[in-house]
DNA sequence: CCGCGCAAGCTGCGATCGCAGATCAAAGAT
DNA sequence: ATCTTTGATCTGCGATCGCAGCTTGCGCGG
């Protein structure tokens, strides 16, 4: 029941069950699009063989695509042997925020500077998909398309590897910013970044760029972490 | 035969074959070691089940860790679904050389802020073993100390996800580093920079530790670079 | 003696089975 | 009724087998 709603990858067909790479990256990119995408939230438990079942495969891919996750920081090991959702102390956020700053703003300031006009165009759609995403207050959906937005920004620096870590750091706090945004509902705020950001990207300005993406995290960052200290100071 | 001098994990006893958390973890860290370490080259080949038997396990546990070190970029899949450690094109290595210098240079800088006495203590004690390597001019020696080094260093910052995406970027680049390294010997400029780091360290001056830090980096990788540069000419 | 072709051997990947721990629930003892 | 204990059933992990591609080398035809 818990993997509901990881099914769409924006770019493959409509039926498609399973099948193009090997089995054990479809599994991992699924996954990975689900903890992005607010499909699971910190300290669910996931189980191989579960999850196997219910992607009518067997429990081998789906565990190779676990581990790999689990090495990533995404999910991990508790002492009962059973695999969760990691769940982030403020502490680790913090870590993670301040990494995700450097980062994506390298990746920011690099696009800027070597953006085409198609890499605009898609942005510019990008932000209507996530522009119409905030409007209908559909959480998952608005997590999804923020994803696609900013990964969208950073595709344009074209830097594989610099994407690929950043992707893997919003693997690790995806589950908390699902947890945290349905309390605040910060959309709206954050949107005034994601407006500033098309519009640097459109003029080229890398120095805005950078400053609307670092302003979005830190904003978006602020919010989260008071959220965890909370939740952390219930005993939970 | 190409497991050979992978096998001494500074900690462990001496002849404890295999046993202690997971296989899989175990045989990962083996051979982030030997590529970290200079036991591999680019473009050698790798085979899990050749693997799995010089080591004496099954295929399994090796092929997790290998599907592990292709995901993070330090192994790659030719089109004839064989394994080989993966080939820098020059411009792959200025990737991960950018990013390390930020992430690096962030590690440093953290770690100078909060360095304990212990630390400094134990980054001397790497540092004289570095500085034995590189009397001896044995090329193996020499890069696994420097990386014990390094960590050393940065595990001072205390952000452990910090740590392990500066670990990923050396296995990336570790082969390429041992393949340029026998031609032009470095390691007398590069010890200037790790003498000044130590200083810095003791004294926990942040700026002074990051500048070593990021001049080691940068010194080395204009050799290296011109290195792979030269490489890629040749038509291989 | 040279060149073509087929088969045996590699490769990674998936499925299935078995094992050791840990949890949980139901049954038995006090 | 409450506490204890035990077994059924989870968990992840390793081993083994089978399959589909690709590479390689031996043997056959010219």
């Amino acid at each position: 029941m818990t993997m509901q709603g990881v099914s769409d990858h924006p770019s493959g067909g409509a039926k498609t069950p399973l099948r193009r790479d090997s089995l054990q990256q479809q599994i991992y990119e699924r996954l990975r699009n689900g903890l992005v995408s607010g499909a699971f939230l910190p300290g669910e438990t996931v189980s191989s063989r579960g999850l196997a079942q219910s992607l009518a495969v067997s429990a081998m891919p789906v565990r190779e695509a676990l581990t790999r996750l689990t090495a990533e920081g995404a999910l991990e090991l508790t002492s009962s042997r059973t695999l969760r959702v990691r769940v982030l102390t403020p502490a680790d956020f913090d870590e993670v925020t301040t990494i995700r700053v450097e980062l994506e703003g390298m990746a920011a300031e690099r696009a800027a500077g070597q953006v085409t006009e198609e890499d605009v165009a898609r942005v510019r759609a990008l932000h209507g998909d996530l522009t119409a995403a905030a409007e209908t207050a559909d959480a998952d959906r608005y997590l999804a398309a923020n994803a696609a937005f900013h990964s969208g920004i950073y595709a344009a620096a074209r830097w594989p590897l610099l994407l690929s870590m950043i992707q893997r750091l919003w693997l690790t706090v995806g589950p908390s910013i699902r947890a945290s945004v349905p309390d605040h509902l910060h959309m709206a705020t954050s949107m005034r970044f994601h407006d500033a950001a098309v519009e640097a990207i459109g003029a080229r300005d890398a120095e805005a760029l950078r400053a609307a993406i670092v302003g979005d995290i830190e904003t978006a960052a602020k919010d989260i972490r008071a959220f965890l200290a909370e939740e952390a100071g219930a005993t939970d």
